[in-house]
DNA sequence: TGTACATCAGTGAACGCGCGTTCACTGATGTAC
DNA sequence: TGTACATCAGTGAACGCGCGTTCACTGATGTAC
């Protein structure tokens, strides 16, 4: 089945070193690749900063120019690996709160499990998207297709749904509540990433044992 | 009383261009401007990758070699300056918990108050203190005189005191409770500092009332 | 008080490095005739 | 079916830049005699 015309190199040998050029229309496989060795460089080094161009054109298995065919600079390539990965976060909110009826409570609380499960999971990739930006990134203008814009929309619409219901308390700010709730989740999240492998020697955390208090200190203070 | 006999240079002008060699005995002044022109400038930049040791130099008005005199290098240059914020975070968090009784539950909601405004005055030494290390950072080893221990050790201490005065829930896993009480107040500077300037036009967030719902929220959870 | 000298704070030039990006190119792939 | 050609994916070399850091130095300050 070796019909390769192609020389000496292994006919299914793994992309980084050499791999098959792109036919003709197929120019997007290149550029998926490029995606996915960001998101495993973001993974590994937890910085934007540590992941360079040539760094993933490297993992790859392509010259840096390359990177270029596909993506105008740096600033997209990061930007588009981001929105792959929030995407699926988001996916997965909407799943937990949609799956299922029951209360507004125990849709919140599947809520704000799925996405501590998500940051835990998926560390390198949570810390660039809600890491410190750059101070010198300009106020993106946010509008509803963005990503995060429809997250948090989902859960004022649950707060709001619950203070209708009478579950939460009455004279609830959901705003200003959203905030609060996405603050402790992300609190969680960044507190138990960061303390990983630092804190071990001192003292053993029980992750189980934060997320479940975090998530009902969250909710015992809403509830009605 | 202009009885220098530098030539041009004026006599009082502001340090950062040009200014006068410490005499010899001295030579810890130029290491406190270091100190204080790195904290200005990582609250500027909100980003440790973005100060750099001639960038450092530039603004105390000094060449780049002279940090050398100082600091081994960039590494203790940084940890240094952010050592002196993390110790004015935990004499606020002390004289917060400590000044006047009154109850726990009291002592908490002053000391998540202190906590979450330092980072807010301070949000660039706050990132920095509290943001993504670099991932190849080795698992500092702590001990007792670190100031980040110190603090977890206060708010352990405040959950036990209030655990046995029955204020609090008396089968409150401690450790897990500060972790969680923490990522709360952490999560809530985080993301109203995140916020500031990105979320404003699409909505306006008031931080006062979603420091309010944090915090009440957090301790809601607790109270027996 | 005057002078020679050690000490100390600070400098200018240079190093090697990795970065993002550009440019002119190569050579395989598909298409028109 | 065969050949000339356009298109497209990808490359190698080079650019200018800012970085952390080193080195041999300068010149003011204080001290010993």
């Amino acid at each position: 089945m070796t019909t390769t015309k192609r020389p000496s190199s292994a006919v299914d040998a793994p992309d980084p070193p050499g791999r098959r050029r792109a036919r003709k229309g197929e120019g997007d496989l290149l550029r998926d690749e490029i995606l996915d060795a960001a998101e495993r460089l973001l993974v590994e080094k937890g910085n934007k900063d540590s992941v360079t161009i040539r760094g993933v054109a490297k993992a790859v298995g392509v010259s840096a120019p390359s990177i270029y065919l596909h993506f105008a600079d740096k600033e997209e390539l990061l930007y588009e690996t981001c929105r792959r990965v929030f995407d699926i976060l988001n996916q997965r909110l909407m799943e937990a709160v949609g799956a299922g009826e029951g209360t507004v409570v125990e849709r919140m609380i599947r809520a704000g499990r799925a996405y501590i499960a998500f940051g835990l999971e998926h560390p390198g990739q949570y810390v660039t998207l809600f890491g410190p930006g750059p101070a010198d990134s300009a106020p993106l203008d946010l509008d509803d297709s963005d990503p995060g814009v429809q997250a948090f929309g989902l859960l004022v619409g649950l707060l709001e749904a619950g203070v209708e219901s009478g579950e939460l308390k009455s004279d609830t700010d959901v705003i200003a509540a959203a905030v609060a709730v996405w603050a402790a989740v992300h609190g969680t999240v960044y507190i138990l990433i960061s303390k990983r492998g630092i804190a071990e020697p001192v003292m053993t955390i029980d992750e189980e044992a934060v997320i479940e208090t975090a998530l009902s200190m969250m909710l015992d203070g809403l509830r009605a």
